[in-house]
DNA sequence: CTGGATCCAGCTCGATACTG
DNA sequence: CAGTATCGAGCTGGATCCAG
């Protein structure tokens, strides 16, 4: 709302276009459209999370991912970062405002790939069929 | 439905639960969670759209690029193709009912990546600050 | 524990050429 | 127009080491 004209009578693909006309938007929209990021900010969720919580919870992230992708969403202001100056050290890390708008659309399409898992499942099968004669 | 407990009562973590429980969803998930995928899902939008009107339309993806996901998306039954047996071939692509499913939560991110647009981008600033004395 | 830095194998992607 | 195949530069990401 607000800044966005949203016209809804025939414009089939004004969200495209937006993201199209604005590269901050894309840019944007590249930094958070990975797994990663998706993985990291659905994982979170509600809670304060620790850099080691999140890379056992996190199947499959390496290190290098899970710091990578952390600083981006930081920079981002997704997620808060709160350092502990305890030895060893703590950092926790939290979903701001626009992180926990972002996790609303990410829990959508983890929804969304349950709903039709075996849809898919099923297309692909039919996809990869032999080519037998 | 079906499969899916959804206990609801204080577990804030259940979608993500699923990704990582199950190992088809997450391979669904990770195809589906890249930037030119979504890009395709949302440029299709409710059309009939050809190949070189999605190369257009799509600013930056490769002829490559888009071949790939197009034949990907196809494979996991999210966009429909059909061949035109004519000279010069057209080919028309077109959301399937699991492609509008997800059409619908990438438009959630469209929506979100404009309604944070400038939180973002002071966030950005913020962190990429010089550290001037 | 957190996380920066480095090394390098492997994959990604763009460019190009070729088919129907 | 649509699509496949190939090649090579460059980026990605995992492993590892070091530091606070």
């Amino acid at each position: 709302m607000g800044t966005k004209p949203l016209s809804g009578t025939e414009n089939d693909t004004d969200d495209a276009d937006l993201l199209r006309a604005d590269s901050l938007a894309r840019e944007i929209f590249s930094d958070v459209a990975n797994k990663w990021a998706l993985l990291i900010i659905e994982t979170i969720g509600d809670r304060t999370r620790r850099f080691t919580e999140l890379r056992n919870d996190i199947e499959g992230i390496s290190h290098k991912m899970l710091t990578q992708n952390l600083r981006m969403l930081e920079r981002n202001g997704l997620i808060e970062r709160t350092v502990h100056p305890t030895v060893p050290p703590r950092v926790d890390y939290t979903l701001t405002e626009a992180g926990h708008g972002l996790r609303a659309t990410v829990d959508g399409m983890c929804d969304w790939t349950h709903r039709f898992l075996s849809h898919i499942d099923d297309a692909r099968r039919r996809f990869d069929a032999p080519v037998n004669g």
